[in-house]
DNA sequence: CGGTCTAACTGGTCTGACCGGTCTCCCCGC
DNA sequence: GCGGGGAGACCGGTCAGACCAGTTAGACCG
C-alpha cells in the first residue's frame, strides 16, 4: 500500500496503464496461472487488484475479447477461452472479402500445404494423431447432411495438418481453414465432386497409416485436384461472390463453426 | 409507470450498442468512405454522431485498434491505418509463444510455401511483380547492418509470395513474417550463414526472371536447406527461447517491423 | 516578421451512479 | 420435510461529468 503514495506524487513513466494492465492480464492467461474456462474476477475486483479505474479495466477486457483470450458474458462474467484456429481466420477472412480470393488460389494454396502435410503425417505422425486422422475420417463417412459433410470433411483434413507434428503448419492450415470450409460447402452440394473425391479421404488415410508418405502425397494430391477439375465455371470468380449467390455470408462463416 | 400492462412494445434486442457502433465504423473504413491516413472524428464528436456515451466510443475504437484498422495516437486522434502483413501475423506470433515453434519447424513450413512459391513466380509472375523482386534484391544486397540486412531478406521473400498471384499464398507468408523476420535475425548474424545462404538470392531471382520454374525451386529449396543445415544446435529449441536469449522479445518484433 | 506563450483541441483516466440480466439462497407454503 | 418462488447480491453495459497530460495552432508580443 506504500506504493500508493508515490504514484501520485512521483513521475509513473507514461499513460500507459491501460497496455500495462493488458499486458499482465495477459500473461496470467499465457502462463497458465488463468486456465481455460476460469472465470477471471470481476471487473471492480480487477479494479481494487491493479489500482486502476473500472472504464480501464473494460478497455482491457474488450482488447483481450478481441485477441480471442475470453468471452464476456453480461450478468455472469468474463471466461477464458481456449484459442480456436478460428481466431487466426478472421483476418484472412477480411482479406479474402477485400482483395477477391478465387477457389483456384484457394485450391493451390492448399495443394502446397496438404500435400507435404500428408507426407509428414505419414513420416512422422505420432500413432495417437494418425488415430485422430482414422476417428475423423469416420466421423465424416457417417455424416448425412451437407453441412456435417463440410465440418468433418474440415475435420479430417485439418486432423492430418495436426499429425504433422508441425504448429506452423496446422496454424497455417487453421488460417485458411474458414475459407476451406466455405468452399466445401460448395463443392459437396455438387454429386458428382462428392461421390469423385470422397472416396480419396479413405485412400490418403490409408497411406498415412501404411506410413507411406508418397503414397499419403499423391492421394491427397489427386484429391484436391478433382476439387479443382470438377468446380466448374466458379473456379476463377471471387469466393466471396460465389457463396453469396448461395445466400452464405462468408463474414458468418466463422461464427457457424463455432457454434 | 403503470404503464406495463398493455404495451409490450416491440422487442429492445439486446445491449448490443456497442456492437452496432462497431460494425458501423467498421463498414465506413472497410467501404473506403474513411481512407488510409484519414483522422476519425473525435471521440467526444463521435458520441454525439451515434447518441452514446465515451465509454461506449472509447471501446470501439479499443476494438478497431486491436483489429488493426485505426492507430490511436494520444493528444492528436485515431487515423485510419493500412492493413498490414503484420496484423495477420500477431496470432501466429501469440500462437507461437504457446505452442513453443522451434526453426525447424518455421523452415520446413517456409520450405513447403516458398519452394513452390519461387516456381510460381517463374511460371506466372508478371513482369511487374518480378521486377519487384529484383527491387528487394538489389536493396538486400545494399544492405550492411544486421537489422537492414533482416529486413531487406524478408521484403525479398515477401516479394516472391506476392508474385505468384495467388493471395492466399501472399497471406499465409505475411502470418509468419515475423517469426521469420525473428529466425533471420539470429542466422544473418551468423557469419557463416551469411556468406554461404546470401548468393542463393541472386540465383532464385535469376531462375524467376529466366522463368525457369525448376531453377527457381531447386535455388529456394537450396537456400533454405543451407539455413537448416548451419542453424546449429538451437534447432528444435522453442525459438522464443533462441531469440530471448539474445535480448529479443519475439512479442515485440511486430512492432520493431512497423516502426 | 519571428518567436513564444497560451488556449483550445485530442485522448487517458477517474468517480459514482443507474440499468437490466443472472445466479443463489433463504423463506414461505404446501 | 421438501419444493418452488421471490429477493437480493452480483455481474457486465451504459451514462454523465470532471480533471489530467500531451499536441497543435493561433494570438500576441518583441
Amino acid at each position: 500500500m506504500a506504493s500508493d503514495f508515490t504514484a501520485k506524487a512521483g513521475a509513473p513513466p507514461l499513460y500507459p496503464n491501460q497496455d500495462a494492465v493488458l499486458g499482465r492480464l495477459e500473461r496470467r492467461i499465457l502462463s497458465g496461472t488463468l486456465k481455460v474456462g476460469d472465470r477471471l474476477p470481476s471487473e471492480r475486483s480487477l479494479c481494487t487488484e491493479y489500482h486502476v479505474s473500472r472504464p480501464v479495466i473494460r478497455e482491457v477486457l474488450r482488447g483481450l475479447q478481441e485477441r480471442g483470450y475470453i468471452e464476456i458474458h453480461p450478468g455472469r462474467g468474463s471466461f477464458v477461452r481456449a484459442v480456436g484456429a478460428s481466431d487466426l481466420a478472421r483476418p484472412l477472412v477480411r482479406m479474402a472479402q477485400r482483395t477477391g480470393v478465387t477457389p483456384r488460389d484457394l485450391v493451390t494454396a492448399r495443394t502446397m500445404l496438404e500435400c507435404e502435410a500428408a507426407a509428414m503425417a505419414a513420416s512422422r505422425g505420432s500413432d495417437e494423431q494418425i488415430d485422430l486422422v482414422r476417428q475423423a475420417l469416420e466421423a465424416h463417412q457417417a455424416a448425412r447432411d451437407l453441412t456435417s459433410l463440410a465440418r468433418t470433411d474440415l475435420a479430417f483434413h485439418e486432423a492430418v495438418a495436426h499429425a504433422t507434428g508441425n504448429p506452423v503448419i496446422a496454424v497455417m492450415f487453421g488460417s485458411i481453414r474458414t475459407l476451406v470450409y466455405g468452399l466445401m460447402l460448395r463443392s459437396l452440394s455438387d454429386r458428382a465432386v462428392l461421390e469423385a473425391g470422397d472416396p480419396m479421404h479413405q485412400t490418403i488415410y490409408e497411406g498415412i497409416a501404411r506410413r507411406d508418405a508418397e503414397a499419403a502425397r499423391a492421394a491427397m494430391a489427386e484429391h484436391l485436384r478433382l476439387a479443382l477439375d470438377l468446380y466448374g465455371e466458379d473456379l476463377d470468380t471471387p469466393l466471396d461472390d460465389v457463396l453469396a449467390r448461395r445466400g452464405i455470408q462468408v463474414a458468418r462463416l466463422d461464427d457457424e463453426l463455432a457454434g
